[in-house]
DNA sequence: TTGAAAGCGCTAACAC
DNA sequence: GTGTTAGCGCTTTCAA
């Protein structure tokens, strides 16, 4: 036997009440008198009422929800992204619903869907690597959805957007490494069609360009985690002209190659150098302690929330787009040279 | 002007049927005819329909949603246990409504009373290290909500349970450092009144004394995390009797200890051997890799979800809680000695 | 200062 | 095979 939760009109007929000054009393609405609202209260609280927020909800049309489109919490530097958007969230009063799509494109389309169904009041979204087509993203703005693109975002969609600067951040990070002495560095990267990638790669050839090196496409490889990492890199390393340095667009796939080199005999940093990016823990706890790019990420995730929360409370009909930049910082430890 | 969703009524004016004909329809009703389907999901097809849970979930006073009480996702152990939940979770057609407590006592009260508003239909539960009164939580139980808790269970509430074997993993862990050589093997444990803990330390001692070595709580300390590692493990080893390994609750922990000892000259695992709790992706990462107990984090949450959803679907009055456990499994890498 | 009544969007008896 | 009707629990005009 389901005990069914205590109701407002329960409330009013216990107290001789109308079911509207009960939940006046609740909203603390100036009108009703402070005896009624101290009755009210009172029996809430000895009588357990929860307020059935699927029911105001529908009612009042809000349903003080936001949705979040991540690819996968288990990566540092998402799970950190989400404690920025939750702090921010939770201070505006609003609840959080999380979707993963695992990077898989299927499983973004439906979290689109499920937070259609759940009429959110806006979307936090990074999209899947594998995501090709945009129109689930279009769906939720044909349906006024307020929504903001955190990191990887879309730029086939006209909506707000906040992301690293990854192409400065690439960029500073290999001309360190050219600084202190690198000449051949290989560049691991993501295979998608996001700009983030794109950024990434440029920084990393411009900087060896502005520094008078040549591109070589053969130190260019698709890898992006620990795993793949442990594959190609005795490949790279065993090649006429081997690289000198790795540049890997996150701190696991730097970490397999930092592996990889050390079990091999060469000596970190002083024959190979390797930078990360993200600065995760991780790049503390392996040896030597990485290098790697700090890309802000909690305060990445606060800030989407901020952007989204304006556009939720003031709907601006004049749709220019906000496009924020988060600054990366370079964080030098021990898996590259000091420089002279 | 935000545009209203199409409704239901909407779909029965256009089409001139009434809105339980398509709700059935919808539904996909055995007694409605199948022109009028085809007719009705068109027409959603065409008008891009999204039902609104808000109001479905009132009317059946089922929202198809779980709560997840979870300390913190962006611990490995964690993150994977929530892709367990949520696979099973998806199977079974069920939203999940997750929150972090992070690791605070006042959080996990909040998320209660926001998974009772919610009307979620069932809740997964691992307790913050900080809860030591748990009436939220029976708070639950008294609104008839199933709950299972996972890991961090909570003895004082009758319900369902799911852990991992703490006690055998810690002991064959410690079993293993003591028949590798090791004499005097610290504990780096976690203060807190959860079963969990004092599990991990029984299964420790009572190793030791099996082995005929002394229980020395000198060599016995509070310390759950890298950053307090790092400050404790030097003391440990400037003892008069310094330990010749070192016992830990997780990878993180495991870790520091690493990095210190390393720093400070020892040879790992000759002069000392390092055992983490949880096998996280982590333990591959260190150099040497380390030696850890792995808690089946996935399967455990999996197997979470499937008895809380045993419980919501046929709801048994005869209130004998089940009481699972999960193996451990000692996975021996590099930070401790191989067995002669 | 409070109450009556309508309705958010959906479902499910019950009727025909 | 389809329609009518009532109501889930709440909020909010309008009236008193």
């Amino acid at each position: 036997m389901k005990k069914r939760q205590i109701t407002i009109k329960d409330i009013a007929n216990a107290l001789n009440i109308s079911p509207s000054t009960v939940s006046r009393s609740l909203a603390d609405h100036p009108d009703i008198s402070l005896i009624t609202k101290e009755r009210v209260i009172e029996f809430t609280k000895v009588h357990g009422y929860k307020p059935n927020v699927l029911a105001s909800s529908l009612r009042t049309s809000n349903s003080k929800t936001i949705g979040v489109i991540i690819p996968q919490i288990v990566h540092y530097f998402f799970s950190s992204v989400l404690t920025g958007i939750e702090d921010e969230a939770e201070k505006a009063g609003y609840k959080i619903f999380i979707c993963q799509s695992n990077e898989i494109y299927e499983k973004e389309v439906k979290a689109v869907q499920a937070l259609l169904e759940t009429r959110v009041c806006g979307v936090l979204a990074s999209v899947a690597k594998t995501s090709a087509r945009y129109e689930h993203f279009q769906d939720l703005i044909d349906n006024d959805i307020p929504m903001v693109f955190f990191d990887r975002i879309c730029t086939g969609i006209l909506t707000d957007r906040i992301v690293v600067d990854d192409y400065a951040g690439s960029h500073n990070a290999v001309d360190y490494m050219v600084k202190t002495g690198c000449r051949r560095i290989a560049f691991f990267g993501t295979l998608s069609h996001l700009p983030i990638n794109n950024n990434r790669r440029m920084g990393y050839e411009d900087a060896l360009r502005r520094n008078g090196l040549p591109v070589d496409p053969v130190l260019m490889r698709v890898c992006d985690n620990y795993t793949d990492a442990l594959a190609l890199t005795p490949q790279l390393l065993a090649l006429p002209e081997p690289p000198d340095a790795f540049f890997a667009v996150n701190d696991e796939t730097a970490v397999g190659i930092l592996n990889v080199v050390k079990s091999l005999g060469y000596k970190v940093p002083d024959q190979v150098s390797i930078c990360g990016f993200t600065n995760s823990v991780l790049s503390e706890y392996c040896d030597p302690m990485l290098t790697s790019v700090d890309q802000h990420s909690y305060e990445l995730g606060a800030t989407a929330m901020q952007l989204l929360l304006d556009k939720i409370t003031t709907p601006s009909d004049n749709h220019q787009l906000a496009s924020r930049v988060i600054k990366t910082q370079l964080v030098v430890r021990n898996t590259t040279r000091p420089l002279s």
